[in-house]
DNA sequence: GGTGCTTGCTAATGCGCTTGAGTGTCAAGA
DNA sequence: TCTTGACACTCAAGCGCATTAGCAAGCACC
């Protein structure tokens, strides 16, 4: 028989009333900053409150109208195939660190796929769960804005386009289309002319628009021989389609991998096959990490600030949470940092 | 002015009371398979629900004892050095797996440290916020099992070594020891007689463990020249000990990284002095992920299923929600997968 | 034909908090 | 002096659910 500790009890504003000599409802106003009760009443309940240790019952907040102070957070992804990414972790916790200011909660959530996170949605409003969420991955025909449009869940969407057909989710998103020309104009500064894209998954909103820019900076500058390739993110993927491309009749001078993960090893595929970068071979990732220092070459990346990209995301949910119209916000371009990987392209 | 749609109303048990002809407590008792109705009255609420698409109000629940049908999960360190890691990823993805059999959320949190983090604990116990945790990193002389004792709070030490001290924590660990005795095995085997492991923080339980064991199995063989030296666990801290290490006057034949991020930091910071791997130098990453197989030389690296020993947790702690007894539970031990980063001792 | 028991249901209470509707008091205005 | 009305506070209802007590009907049994 397993003999529990009695468990300490939480206190509660009845508690609070009884010491502090007033009604639960005093309790309630002078806790909440609401008029109603004179200012030395409200000292004194605040006191015996700190005194007890109290914090709120979030479930009794939650039933009496308050929300639920609690956001929420779902990742779409098979759990086994989340691998080494930094993105994520430092995204919520810029998260984090925004919400725990007002001592929201965080409810995070792995799936499979974007139908299973539409149905976390549903259960999650249904259950009274969240206050709102935040979406990561938007994709094309995407089915999340509609559904979160419909349940009157306040959403932001990370890394979206703008999106005039839901007008009511914020979006926060990074230029892709600047990131991209940058990366053109730097590697077209360096003599490339044939470039291949290795993309990420290409239903991703951001893919396409990547895909979409480096195709139109080609067309202005009369390339022909530049190309996005999509892939599932996987470094194995990521591998086979780098030999495949450099394998071809006329391999490109530079790549540019959609994440660090890829470009690593695009980079290790790349020196099997006796191609030496930078020498032979540039190559850009798209987004920073530890990782790109801790091969060699050191790579040149994107680098964006994926802390600070959560933060933003999670003020533009607590705006929407405050009552605020939706909004689009624009974090700044992603910023490219030159490191061993690119070089002049190999002349002929 | 923003006009907020409509927000579609949740339904209530009252609705189901309503369409189904009954009272809400029948209601209450046929959707919680007690007894108290008939089977036709229990199949007819069972539709109603479903058409309406009912979920219970977890605010609701909880507010009448049920528990908040959460558990939480802390990650104490500070948000910046969140960097390339799989592990914890995986870990709650397999947390998840389980949870969500129950429909259990996870409320997830990134702290500053460990004082920070019993804040947290404290915090949603008085918030009646989550109904059990899974505790991480545990570190020698460490406040949070006594806390979560002293406020009743389930929960589950995930790494850490049986503790006596607190019969009411359950605890799900991989055996250390047994995988540095392996290591050890197979790099004695080599020839390898001047070993240095290059740990983790030097308070994590883990930590000493390896270290102690590392000491052990070295005395038992008489090998004199083998150490452990700590680090914060950063690729840098990595890379500065290794060259450290390798400049020393006799210079180990097989370095240990207690990470695989650290490993890979430090197989190229070896490289950059000259040592070629595995000829002049064998290294075994503790933790396997597809870093070890982006690198050249692949990584040997002790590899475990790191979503299993989330679920493993999970079930661990459902089962302690459910009234069982505290247990310790140890999951496989981590077996050394041979790559190419370990070979024979160079003689001499 | 009353007692006792089960079955299938309803009514009422409480969880901890918010909130709108009072209540009593005191000071200023008519 | 009587009315307002602001002020500081109390009361009571209600959020959605679980749960206990109660209650009527049906059955068995001596």
């Amino acid at each position: 028989m397993p003999t529990r500790r009695s468990p300490a009890r939480r206190p509660t504003m009845k508690d609070i009333a009884r010491r502090a000599g007033v009604s639960e409802s005093a309790v309630s106003f002078a806790l909440n900053d609401r008029p109603g009760v004179s200012e030395a009443t409200r000292a004194r309940v605040r006191r015996v409150a700190e005194q007890l240790g109290w914090r709120p019952s979030t479930a009794a907040r939650a039933l009496s109208g308050e929300g639920a102070a609690t956001v929420g957070f779902v990742l779409a992804r098979p759990a086994h195939t989340l691998g080494v990414d930094s993105f994520f972790l430092q995204l919520v916790s810029g998260i984090q660190e925004v919400l725990a200011e007002r001592h929201l909660g965080l409810l995070f959530q792995v799936a499979e796929d974007v139908a299973d996170e539409c149905a976390v949605y549903r259960r999650w409003w249904a259950e009274h769960r969240v206050d709102g969420v935040l979406v990561v991955d938007p994709r094309a025909d995407d089915p999340r804005p509609g559904l979160l449009d419909e349940l009157g869940l306040p959403a932001v969407v990370i890394g979206g386009a703008p999106d005039e057909r839901h007008p009511g989710l914020s979006t926060v998103w990074a230029d892709d289309a600047g990131a991209m020309a940058s990366v053109v104009d730097e590697l077209t500064a360096l003599g490339h002319r044939r470039i291949v894209h290795i993309a990420g998954l290409p239903d991703l909103a951001h893919t396409r628009r990547r895909i979409a820019t480096l195709r139109a900076e080609a067309e202005r500058r009369g390339l022909a021989e530049v190309e996005s390739v999509t892939t599932d993110y996987s470094d194995a993927e990521a591998a086979a389609v780098t030999r495949e491309v450099l394998r071809g009749r006329t391999p490109p001078t530079a790549l540019v991998y959609d994440s660090d993960v890829m470009a690593v090893a695009g980079v290790a595929a790349a020196s099997e096959l006796g191609f030496s970068v930078p020498a032979d071979l540039s190559v850009v990732a798209w987004e920073d990490s530890a990782l790109c220092r801790m091969v060699k070459p050191w790579l040149s990346a994107l680098s964006r600030d994926s802390v600070e990209f959560g933060s933003t995301a999670a003020r533009e949910l607590l705006a929407l949470l405050d009552g605020g119209a939706a909004r689009t916000v624009r974090v700044p371009v992603p910023r490219l940092i030159d490191r061993d990987s690119t070089g002049p392209a190999r002349s002929g």
